[in-house]
DNA sequence: CTGGGAGTTGAAGTCAGCTTCAAGTCAAGG
DNA sequence: CCTTGACTTGAAGCTGACTTCAACTCCCAG
């Protein structure tokens, strides 16, 4: 066990329940970083737990890791957040919470009505075509928020893509 | 334009809105499937585009192509399917809904409290281990609906991953 | 001073859900 | 018949967030 105050990768992988290899991937995008010693090795200082939570935080919330060095990046010189700081971050994550709840809700309260009216034939079905959000979007991984919640540009392009059946 | 009620690709891309690359993809995993003319090229029957339909809305739920495939399957023989059958899958569906918005609402409830309470220290943030989901899973694309909604074997894992600062 | 667990690196692999490319073939209007 | 746009294929690429690998090097308890 080391003696000073600094943590080695593993005490800080276990601790923060972040994977060494991911806490490596997270130094080269430059989420966090960390002093070496002699032989190259890396030592963190404590305050980087607190930083892992925030982007775990963040992550859940569903920002990608891009979105979340901008967000560090927005917290002055890597000082202890103030509380006015931590509130306008949260503010903005608070948004896209609702946007993605609500999102949802329509498509499930879509998904009711599609039980109830027996809309078989899926055409203008509420749950297969939300609100056009569905074509959007190029290469890459594709996945629920970012079909449901798309851009802010994309929301009202408003060309209904209902299938002719 | 063809005299014959068999669909081009071009045709079944353009009405449904799904790429016709992705129909190709989806032929290969067996999704959806068409026939050949003499010359190789592939013309669909018109129940194609309600099975896009229904591939597009699984989508939306959240379903991945694999378990699109096993849903697709339950439907006996391709057929129409029938009212029982789509409440049968529409109650699936609506379950993984309710539990994806009933995450996302804990998450966002949480953000609130952290807001008030000023747990600028993060730790035992409700953000940041809603419910110590956030460290499973293996590599691969990880996004929200896989770190909230969890598989349900691992709901009840309860090991706290609350980081220790 | 030595053994071995812990750490280092760059490169490559993984996963999903597609898209893009190159190089060729088909189909149908004129 | 010819042109031209639509279609075919397999292979490779892309995105994001990592993990895994191979081949080392470091550090420290005994």
């Amino acid at each position: 066990m080391l003696s000073t105050d600094l943590l080695t990768v593993g005490e800080v992988a276990s601790r923060s329940g972040v994977a060494a290899s991911a806490l490596r991937y997270y130094e080269r995008l430059g989420l966090i970083d960390a002093a070496r010693t002699s032989g190259g090795q890396r030592r963190y200082q404590r305050h980087v737990l607190r930083r892992l939570a925030f982007i775990r935080a963040a992550r859940n919330v569903g920002l990608s890791l891009d979105e979340i060095r901008a967000s560090l990046a927005q917290l002055p010189e890597g000082r202890t957040p103030t509380k006015a700081d931590w509130t306008r971050l949260s503010r903005g994550w608070r948004r896209r919470l609702d946007d993605q709840i609500t999102a949802l809700m329509a498509l499930r309260d879509g998904l009711d009505s599609c039980i109830g009216c027996g809309c078989l034939s899926l055409r203008r079905c509420a749950i297969s075509n939300p609100q056009d959000v569905a074509a959007a979007g190029g290469p890459g991984a594709a996945y629920l928020p970012k079909r449901l919640t798309a851009d802010e540009g994309e929301l009202h392009k408003a060309e209904s893509t209902a299938i002719r059946v």
